[in-house]
DNA sequence: CACGCGTGGTT
DNA sequence: TAACCAAGCGT
């Protein structure tokens, strides 16, 4: 059994939103930023940022000519600012080596930094309409339920999860089809209260049919923030975003108490290349000085 | 393969 | 209100 395709495509073209990158007009490249900024990120924290960030660098050769300090300040409080900075890099590769056009083969894609199996196969499908299983969080929880009949998804397994929404993928459209799942995941087959009622699938729901039972796997490890090195890292980079100038070490000390800690995870951010020390012993993003 | 990596809105 | 959640990737 599996999900209706005809089904699901009919329900997406009515009531998908209407996001900027799934327009007709919007290039690759806009489909690639939107991945890689949506990676963690939620679409109502991207869209504004997306929308400076292609007025500003509309090709990947005009981002490439940027600093990475301009392309740091620029990403904003999106989180998780490596992305901005593998971004950066898949630009001037993409500038480069393959004459300012995204790749659209998959392999070629995955050879970029910060593209993995998901955003590889996303941009295949959603820029160049490939046939291509796109799997992300939301397609696994909406599989492990229709497919599986299981609470949600289990641990994620790159290679399994793959062949089945391979298996499930239809002759025609399989990028709208893709979108739908993916659309279906996030708006009604969600994580914590599913509105089954709203469900265009309901029908073939092998969770529905088999009673709803809640999720039966390993239980998975809730991430912790405060007090993390994650939180004293993005203390440490905020106010280097919000100066132009590079600033001494003093100005960094006061946004946390544990000296240890605090010096440790400015290591880590000069180790990353999210920080830079200029000769004379100030710090700043990176290439701005 | 499990873990670390930012940030802020929702329940 | 603390916990959960959000279109992953690289190591």
């Amino acid at each position: 059994m599996s999900l209706d395709a005809d089904v699901l495509i009919d329900w997406f073209t009515d009531t998908a939103r209407d996001l900027p990158w799934r327009r007709s007009e919007c290039t690759a490249w806009g489909v690639l930023v939107s991945e890689i900024m949506l990676q963690q990120t939620p679409v109502a924290r991207v869209e504004p940022v997306w929308r400076s960030w292609l007025e500003r660098w509309p090709l990947p050769s005009s981002m490439a000519a940027a600093s990475q300090g301009e392309v740091l300040r620029a990403w904003g409080k999106l989180g998780y600012p490596r992305r901005a900075l593998r971004l950066h890099e898949a630009a001037k590769a993409i500038a480069d080596k393959h004459d300012d056009v995204v790749p659209e083969d998959v392999d070629t894609l995955l050879a970029l930094p910060g593209i993995g199996a998901y955003t590889a196969r996303a941009v295949a499908a959603f820029a160049y309409g490939q046939s291509v299983p796109v799997v992300d969080t939301n397609v696994r929880r909406v599989v492990a339920r229709a497919v599986h009949g299981a609470g949600d998804a289990g641990p994620p397994s790159t290679t399994k999860d793959l062949r089945d929404v391979e298996a499930l993928l239809p002759d025609e459209k399989a990028d709208v089809y893709s979108a739908a799942l993916m659309e279906l995941g996030a708006l009604v087959c969600t994580a914590r209260t599913p509105k089954c009622a709203d469900c265009p699938v309901i029908e073939d729901c092998a969770w529905q049919r088999a009673g709803r039972p809640a999720y039966a796997g390993p239980a998975k490890a809730v991430q912790k923030f405060a007090g993390t090195d994650r939180q004293v890292r993005g203390l440490l980079l905020d106010v280097l975003r919000g100066t132009v100038e590079p600033v001494a070490k003093a100005r960094l000390d006061v946004v946390w108490h544990d000296a240890g800690q605090r010096d440790r995870c400015l290591d880590s951010l000069l180790v990353d290349g999210l920080v830079e020390q200029t000769a004379g012993g100030l710090f700043a993003l990176p290439g701005e000085h």
